[in-house]
DNA sequence: ACAAACACAGACTGACTAGTCGGTCTGAAA
DNA sequence: TTTCAGACCGACTAGTCAGTCTGTGTTTGT
């Protein structure tokens, strides 16, 4: 099922993807930068499509997997959120393409809402924290999905922050002075 | 300069951009949507590049424009900030097409850099509100254009969640909550 | 009254696109 | 040795794209 040739389409693609959206980048373009023909690409690959799922299921999957392992069952759902932060934040950093891939995603209407909600099961443990959260905070007007829509916001300001200033990538202390806002906005 | 099928075509495109993407909207589907011919585009706009510049522009100096309006030089930072918080808030809810389209430019790599820093001095009186906020806190380790990153970041969120949930794009009480969160955070 | 300038039209062009098709090559099973 | 599957190739097709060309009406200034 993968074969050398196969990870080296799906790799070229994802960083052409980045780089010059989906309709900006052809079939025949990811086959040149993968040193591949084109028949091959659409003989592991039903279509451009389908190319795309697995590309945006496959980061989504990797994601959730490396955030679980991060949460320690028994800690605090303030300990959790603080990990949840410092794990994706990390994740982005060290996984660039894939992060700036899933916004794009995100932002594009190329890509559709059903290939978009999938994979999603995958990140109930973060919703289930949520809900501890939100039971903790005092003013309870506040709806659930508003403190999570909040929580992304932050965090997608932050990391946007640090891709602007590679210098900082590595700075603890701002990571940590950007939870401390986070965690006093949602809690 | 400008003309009725000028305007159209204008209209036209916004509408189409937003839904479909620049590279899933042709400029043939523009001109039969505005009721145009592709002749007529281009007899208007150089190319496909300038059109998007013109809704890009006028989009963003309409923006600026609005926000100037709504801040009272007299008012304190912490009153600007309120203001600036609830004239975004609610341009981008009256104006939801040219919102998507600025966050679509923003995401996508077809808008260059360039584009995108035109029209960005209109803006300097945001800039200076966010220096005199900066100046303010007692913490003085954060980086005062982390500060705006975090405030886009929380305002993005915040009409994510409005435009998720077409009921609620009238809830002041909700508002006021935002803008609660987002303060102390920055301040 | 006339010409220059302008708004508009739509058929047309060449470059490019996603996807196909007929075929070659390799390695393993029979 | 033969057979067979499936990885791989690249020329090819049907269609789309941004942009051009050549023309027709309509203002407008003189």
């Amino acid at each position: 099922m993968t074969t050398e040739k196969r990870d080296k389409i799906l790799q070229a693609a994802l960083k052409l993807f980045v780089e010059q959206g989906f309709r900006g980048t052809s079939t025949s373009q990811i086959a040149k930068v993968a040193e591949v023909a084109t028949g091959t690409l659409f003989h592991h690959f039903k279509n451009k499509e389908e190319l795309i799922r697995e590309l945006y299921l496959g980061a989504k999957f990797g994601l959730a997997e490396y955030l679980e392992a991060k949460l320690t069952e028994s800690d605090s759902p303030k300990e959790k959120m603080r990990a949840l932060w410092f794990a994706f934040i990390n994740w982005a950093m060290t996984n660039e393409d894939e992060y700036r891939f899933f916004k794009h995603c995100d932002a594009t209407p190329y890509i559709g809402e059903d290939i978009r909600r999938m994979g999603e099961a995958r990140f109930e443990f973060i919703m289930s924290l949520f809900t501890e959260v939100a039971s903790m905070r005092k003013d309870k007007t506040i709806p659930q999905d508003l403190l999570i829509d909040l929580f992304i916001g932050i965090l997608y300001g932050f990391i946007n922050h640090l891709m602007k200033h590679p210098g900082k990538i590595r700075d603890q202390e701002l990571r940590e002075i950007g939870f401390t806002c986070c965690w006093q906005t949602i809690s």
